[in-house]
DNA sequence: CAGTGTTTCTACGTCACGTAGAATTCTACA
DNA sequence: TGTAGAATTCTACGTGACGTAGAAACACTG
């Protein structure tokens, strides 16, 4: 898995708000607040494509960035990778409700209760 | 936070399964496959107990290492901290059971239908 | 007090990442 | 079709984290 730096985080939110893509010159004026260089973002992007996080559509000239996968995802992924750290896995979700807001278990209560399509 | 590195990671996962704390002569043997010298044990521990991973019990001559929280606190801290990073948590929620496995589900369901308040 | 085991200090190589200049490649237009 | 200007790629440097460990300082025991 990649692990993303800070701008790299960044690019990737941008990323993953305009659904339809940004080319290199729209997320440095998404990201104007840096002053950042295009260059820099050029490089941060070639990065992020090798990572797996983007992928530039060649098409078109000035190319265009979209995210492989949503911001949604990445973040689930990321989680289950986390919670895999752990061998007693129940443990860490026991943990893991603890600490979550009333509407996150809310939620997953609701997310639960759908899907009973399992063999109890 | 602090993130952990692969040696890092290794380090405290010795000191987890081990409640009552080791010493870094210890930990080395542990990690004997390692073959690392004393004294890199000794830096990796020091930087854990700035991080905050683990507290050392210098009352006693070989210091005792002792990891300040669970591993599943651990990982279910990181698991928050993953899921804080998108915007609209429940969908990260819903992707987050797609893809876990079935015991998991099972064992998310009777967490959540025992309490309905937090417990420790 | 000395010697031996323990701990701390200092340091170096590497790798990821932020950052960007230089070089190269495209494209549109004269 | 040749070329200027835009876009993309290549190369590179500084920094900080981390694996790694030698050297120095320290502490206990005989």
């Amino acid at each position: 898995m990649g692990t993303l730096g800070e701008l790299e985080r960044s690019v990737m939110d941008a990323i993953w708000v305009h659904d339809d893509g940004l080319s290199a010159a729209e997320l440095r004026e998404v990201l104007s607040d840096r002053e950042l260089a295009l260059t820099t973002v050029h490089t941060v992007l070639s990065r992020l494509d090798k990572k797996g996080f983007v992928t530039r559509d060649r098409s078109i000239r000035p190319h265009r960035y979209i995210a492989v996968s949503t911001r949604e995802d990445h973040v689930a992924e990321l989680m289950t990778e986390m919670l895999s750290q752990a061998p007693d896995r129940q443990a860490v979700l026991a943990r893991f409700l603890g600490t979550v807001s009333e509407a996150d278990t809310k939620a997953l209560r609701n997310l639960l209760g759908r899907n009973h399509s399992t063999q109890s």
